[in-house]
DNA sequence: TCCATACTTCACCGATAGTTGAATTAACTG
DNA sequence: CAGTTAATTCAACTATCGGTGAAGTATGGA
């Protein structure tokens, strides 16, 4: 990944409305929300969410497809996890100590359940 | 984490000054670098340098410690942990197949060896 | 065709961030 | 203590960002 590219997600995720609106949208999975509905929930003016949503998207941290007059929003997961070790890129010279917990925090996540 | 430190996290990373230091500093490992090595190194001036070191470091990201006439800076891995939990917390709705990807990959990241 | 719904785009304004040059603090050396 | 190196702090300037109101585009239903 490119630092330009980096410095655009980070900066994308770096502001209350839009980190909100990406962490809803990651706790939502494949299936996405249209952008009313975002606008609802986090109770953001539909005209400022468009702008946050577009910064999103060419960001490539979400897509939209069209259902009806609805936009579906969703996160793009691939560009998430290229950003995530982008970071972590030549982690700590092997300290296996440092890096470890990291890991293990990740894969908790309280997301899926780790691969046994 | 608070929302509020997971922006303020995300901002310190999301310029490209800072970007390069932690990660240089991340690659560094827990030894650190010395302030004046960080400036040569990425050709930032020392003032520059010093405003960007203190953002990073008021959002613990970074700490330092003096030796001598010098400042050694290292990166805070435990922080940088809280931060990618809270991005993909209650990811994906447990969907295994989207998220799996994302761990195996932090996993990887060209860091330490995983823990078979 | 006309209207309502769902979002987006545009123009504008106040607030904040990043850089620079000058001055300042801290620590070692002779 | 004077001089030097290491790094930080301060003030000022420009550029960019985030939000708002108003207007515009697209889809679907009567």
């Amino acid at each position: 990944m490119e630092s330009d590219l980096a410095v655009r997600r980070l900066a994308a995720l770096a502001q209350s409305n839009r980190l909100e609106v990406f962490r809803l949208l990651v706790k939502a999975g494949p299936d996405g929300i249209p952008a009313g509905e975002i606008s609802r929930t986090l109770s953001i003016a539909p005209n400022t969410l468009s702008a946050q949503l577009n910064l999103l998207s060419s960001a490539g941290l979400v897509k939209n497809r069209r259902e009806g007059r609805s936009l579906i929003y969703s996160a793009e997961f691939e560009s998430m996890a290229d950003l995530l070790v982008y970071l972590m890129e030549d982690c700590c010279q092997g300290h296996q100590d440092v890096c470890q917990p990291i890991i293990a925090a990740v894969s908790r996540g309280d997301c899926c359940e780790p691969t046994t």
